[in-house]
DNA sequence: ATAATCCCTGTAGCAACTACAGGTTCAAGG
DNA sequence: CCTTGAACCTGTAGTTGCTACAGGGATTAT
């Protein structure tokens, strides 16, 4: 990332992509993928063809879980990585990026609470009898039954 | 639902696969895909061999979309329908199932309610310069710069 | 009769991986 | 040096829950 220069020579150890995905939380198809789609460069290869790895992949492959562990989507990331590389620029975009990201896991938490709230009121109400006069059962069926009319955000994508 | 007895006869109004989709706010695609995977059943057909639906069609699938609605898989989906199809039984499954959802909800909230706090975090510290400091890239490239050192709950699936 | 909708089947695509199958390479032990 | 077993390779298909065609046939209104 931001030293991206004396590495390979000074803790130059060499990895595979099992280990590589060891110390990074990962498995070595998802290596692979991301080597696919273009989060991370093509690497270098054994004599036989096998991918081989140093502490600047471990580092990149870092940013990139961490990233998706935040919950930025793979296109997000690739902004962020493009970012990353280019540190003499503003961090405006950066800004951008995360702070809209921000708006939407706090509207992905609004929703999925209200959701909470319905299940609860569901689950208190049935008074555990038989189905046909299960309280869950009949909310399911009618919408009317809810508190909040407009389908509790159509919960479409609360990731 | 509770009462698949006496409606064909009374509100009997029969429905192309349009307005049934229409009248439950989802796609005649989608539909079809519920007819394929089994959440509804096969629809008879005019003689042209177009899909025909009844009033009885419509609740089943306002109650699949609301279930959906509320979050439920696709298999969840299908259990609570066969307890719907049959109201002598005792309702427990019922409970326990929306119980189990409730819960997963719950943690997804927690694993969300963390993230945006970090994600707030990053924001707020992030002073506005050059990419090279910038405390947003700084905190995706490493770890030990979280508050929560394990993973944010890894952010699997936080539907 | 004819146009404008509707509907049909079947297939492919989305995200972001994961899981094989069938074959090759590597590192260690004998 | 040779063998074994683990790790690795490529390529394809599966996952979830739909959505979006393409290339036709059916229905309905004029």
């Amino acid at each position: 990332m931001s030293d991206s220069s004396a590495s390979s020579a000074l803790s130059g150890r060499i990895l595979g992509i099992g280990e590589l995905a060891r110390r990074t939380g990962c498995k070595p198809e998802t290596v692979r993928y991301y080597e696919g789609i273009g989060l991370l460069r093509d690497a270098s290869r054994s004599e036989g063809g096998q991918r081989r790895y140093d502490e600047d992949a471990v580092r990149r492959l870092t940013f990139i879980r961490h990233a998706r562990d935040f919950g930025f989507s793979v296109d997000a990331v690739r902004e962020l990585l493009e970012m990353a590389d280019h540190p003499e620029m503003p961090c405006d975009e950066v800004d951008v990026l995360v702070k809209h990201h921000l708006e939407e896991v706090e509207s992905r938490l609004q929703r999925l609470a209200a959701l909470r709230d319905e299940l609860e009121r569901m689950v208190t109400q049935c008074a555990g009898g038989k189905v046909e006069s299960c309280r869950i059962i009949e909310v399911l069926g009618d919408h009317r039954l809810c508190l909040r009319e407009e389908e509790h955000g159509g919960a479409g994508d609360l990731r």
